[in-house]
DNA sequence: GGCTATATGTTAAAAATTGTTAAATTGAAG
DNA sequence: CTTCAATTTAACAATTTTTAACATATAGCC
C-alpha cells in the first residue's frame, strides 16, 4: 500500500482529504499540521509521496519542499495553492516531476494527480522484464497490450485472463511459472476456486496454441506449469 | 498550423485580413461575412483563435463572443471595436483572457495581439500534464476545450461527457483507465446506473474513432479501459 | 500391482460484466 | 409551450469469468 504525506495546516480539510485518501484511494495518510511537523515525519519514515499545502504558519509548503528535495531527490511531491501565488514560485520545482493543484480543488482532481504521478514514479523502476509487451511463442506471436495471438492470417484475440496468464508463462520461458505465483499476480488471491478457474484458462490457452506442435504447455504435478518452445 | 476564425462583415478589410494572416502569420484562416455564420463555422471545427467584429448586420460580435463562450470557456477572442464603443461592453470579457483592438488599427498589431494571445493560452496549457487539451489520437486530433475530433476534413462535435470520458483515456494512454477512478472524475459518483451510462458513451466514442484501425479502446475485463495507440 | 486422496484437464452451465441500440427523461433555448 | 440535444434508463446481445460436474492423471501407500 503506497505511503502519502499529508500536510496542511486547516484540520477540516486536512482530516477530510485523509479520510478520502485512505478510503477511495487506498493510500496510508499520514497527516502533519504544518511544516516543521510535516519535516520530522519525512526524516523519520519513507513515503512514496507528499502533498504539501503552500499557506502554512512556521514553515510554508514551498520552504519545507525544498528541504526535503534536499533529503530526498526523487519522491513525488504536489503542492497545493491558492489561485495566483502559482508562477513564479512552482517554476523552480518544474524540473521534479512534481505537479501543483490550485485551491479550491475537486478531489477527484487530486486524486487523478496522485496516481499519475506514482505512476510515473513508479515506471521508472520497473525492471526491463515486465515492461516486455510482445513474445515469440513458436510460430505465433503474442502481444499482450492489444492481447492478441498471429501468425500469419490467423489472429485471435485473448480475454484479459487469457492475456495475463500466457504473458507470465512467456515471461518464465522454460521455467516453472508456479500456480502460486499466478494467482497472486493475477487474482490476488491463491485459494481454490481461483485455482479452478486458472486451470479452465489454461485449457482454452492450449486450444488456442495447439496448431503449433513445438509449443507446449506442461503441468508440473503439484508445482505449476511450464511454457517450452522447441 | 493554428487555425483562426475571421467574423468581418466588410469584405474588402475580411479578405485583407485574411490574405495578410495567412501570408506573414502563417495561419489558417476562415473568413465569415456575419455572426451567425461565424457561429456556425465554430460549431463545426474547432479554431485556436477569434477575431470578431463588433459592427456587424444581424448578430453583432459581442452577441456572438457571448454565445461562443457558452460553448467554449477558453478559445482566445479579439474584438474588433470602433473606438468609443469599448468601455462597458468589453468588462463582460475581460476574464476570459481575451483581447479588444479599436479601428482602424495597424495590421501589425493584430498581428502582435494574436501572437501574444496565443502563447498565453498554450503556455496555461503546458505546464501540467492535466491541463492538456489536445491530443493525437491515431489520424485523429481531439481539442478537449472545443471538444471536437478531425481528421482532415472530417469534424465530429462531442457532447460533454463524451470529451471528458476520451480526455481521460488519452492521459492514460496504453494503460488502464479504471471505471472506478473514471466514474469519480467525470459523474463524482461511482454507482451501478453511472457506470452503464459510461458504457454508452463508451460504445460512442468507439464509433467516432473506427475509421481508424490503429486506435482501439480495449476492455480489461472488471478494471477499466485501455487506449490502443499504435 | 491396486487403492486412495489429491491435483489437473475438459466441457458445459451459471453468473457477472460489458457492448449496443432504442426509448425515456431532463434541461436549456427559442 | 414546443424543440432539440444531452444524458440516463431500459432492454437485449455478446463476452468474460466463475462455478460445477465429470474425466483423467499423479503420487503415496499398502
Amino acid at each position: 500500500m503506497k505511503k502519502i504525506l499529508l500536510v496542511e495546516d486547516d484540520p477540516n480539510l486536512g482530516l477530510l482529504l485523509q479520510d478520502y485518501l485512505q478510503l477511495k484511494g487506498k493510500f496510508e495518510v499520514v497527516l502533519c499540521k504544518d511544516g516543521e511537523e510535516g519535516l520530522r515525519a519525512f526524516t523519520k519514515q519513507p513515503f512514496d509521496l507528499l502533498i504539501l499545502d503552500v499557506m502554512m504558519p512556521r514553515k510554508d509548503g514551498f520552504t519545507l519542499g525544498k528541504e526535503i528535495r534536499k533529503i530526498n531527490e526523487h519522491v513525488p511531491i504536489i503542492f497545493a495553492t491558492a489561485k495566483g501565488m502559482i508562477e513564479d514560485k512552482t517554476q523552480a520545482f518544474n524540473l521534479g516531476g512534481d505537479d501543483y493543484i490550485t485551491k479550491p480543488f475537486r478531489i477527484e482532481e487530486l486524486l487523478l494527480r496522485i496516481n499519475a504521478l506514482l505512476k510515473r514514479a513508479s515506471s521508472a523502476d520497473k525492471s526491463e522484464e515486465e515492461k516486455q509487451t510482445n513474445f515469440k511463442i513458436g510460430r505465433y506471436d503474442f502481444d499482450y497490450t492489444t492481447q492478441m495471438i498471429s501468425a500469419g492470417d490467423f489472429h485471435q484475440k485473448l480475454s484479459t485472463k487469457e492475456a495475463e496468464l500466457l504473458r507470465l508463462l512467456c515471461l518464465r520461458k522454460n521455467e516453472v511459472l508456479t500456480r502460486e505465483e499466478a494467482l497472486l499476480n493475477i487474482w490476488h488471491d491463491d485459494n481454490y476456486f481461483n485455482g479452478r478457474s486458472m486451470d479452465v484458462f489454461l485449457s482454452k490457452i492450449r486450444k488456442y496454441l495447439k496448431d503449433d506442435q513445438s509449443v507446449e504447455i506442461i503441468n508440473v504435478h503439484g508445482r505449476g506449469y511450464k511454457l517450452l518452445i522447441n
